[in-house]
DNA sequence: TGTACATCAGTGAACGCGCGTTCACTGATGTAC
DNA sequence: TGTACATCAGTGAACGCGCGTTCACTGATGTAC
């Protein structure tokens, strides 16, 4: 009994990561259940053993998209916070590639306003612990206003990748990441 | 024979503006072939009389999206710019409410990466308009490094709204209008 | 000016397809004795 | 330890539905004479 229903966990484990991955790319409406499941390994009837619906799965892989974004900001921003990097890092031609393995925000927000409420409220509550652990750097780093300066950095961050990723021309990609990376730091006084 | 034409380039229009509005308020694939002419006022088999395709249309559409904005930003920008006047409009409360009649950087955005080649042409094409006059604009309040300075403003004004509209709890959305519209303008030396 | 014809924007039934979901079934695994 | 039974994760055919698209048709409008 304890093994099945730890077999079951890890499938369903695994259901959710492959389409936390595909959110990602291709937004909530970007996978279909029989191809998720197909990419799991597993034939589409299966999916009702773990899901409630389609609609269950999308908030689910909403939160686990943002279970990943957390170990980065924990990476990042625990002990001392070196902000520096993690804007380095999240405004990178790496992160701007690794579409179906970076931070939600920049692929989910713009449809987050048309996600079922379950699915919506995940996704507010990712963005809220965002602000709310740069915030926190923040303050440590004696900034004043600290979850203003956090509101709007986190909203150039998201903006200058969305934009990015939005271009055909690499070129005018990096333009965004690039010009953002140096103004966010430049106004914070790091570097 | 010139009235017919000028009677179905009006027809087109409208289908046109109620895609336009459709696609800023639920995305490209908010609104389907036949629920778009019904709102029209016609019948969905007509559509192909002037358009090729469902994706034909929609890259029209993101093209009439740029071209309400662009009268915007020739309200703002033209002759003596009013860059402050610009950002407190775009940051407002009734911009933020007005999705169907707003700017289609933050709806689309998220989504313009996963759109088909002439509809993202037409996408990175108003980006880049809309980037390239708020360059001229602060290149005549004297800035330097005035595109860069651009791209990092326009980032962070699509970023601030995405997120906004992304928020179930007004307070929440408010709070980062509020915080970009008030930094932004900061940095830009505005107020 | 009046009539016969051509054009073509728009109609609405029909199509094939992929989708989310259901369900009777299978077969490997865990439990009872 | 060995056997009979129960459980249940996963299978795959089938469903109803909405979608984009096609097409034969209609009827109002413009043109020719």
């Amino acid at each position: 009994m304890a093994d099945k229903s730890a077999h079951k966990a890890k499938t369903r484990a695994r259901i959710l990561e492959e389409a936390a991955g595909a959110i990602r790319t291709g937004g909530t409406q970007g996978i279909s259940v029989a191809d998720l499941m197909k990419r799991a390994g597993l034939t589409h009837g299966g999916f009702y053993a773990h899901f409630a619906s389609r609609d269950d799965l999308v908030a689910h892989a909403v939160g686990r998209t943002f279970e990943d974004s957390s170990m980065m900001l924990a990476h990042f921003l625990d002990g001392e916070p070196d902000l520096a990097g993690l804007i380095d890092f999240y405004l990178s031609e790496g992160a701007y590639r690794r579409v179906e393995k970076g931070c939600p925000l920049p692929g989910l927000a713009g449809e987050a306003g048309r996600m079922p409420t379950p699915a919506r409220e995940r996704f507010e509550a990712g963005v809220k612990r965002f602000r709310d652990r740069m915030s926190a750097a923040l303050a440590t780093m004696g900034k004043t206003d600290s979850e203003e300066l956090a509101s709007s950095v986190l909203a150039e961050m998201v903006g200058a990748m969305t934009l990015a990723r939005s271009m055909l021309d690499d070129q005018a990609a990096f333009a965004f990441l690039d010009a953002s990376r140096s103004r966010i730091k430049a106004r914070l006084g790091l570097e």
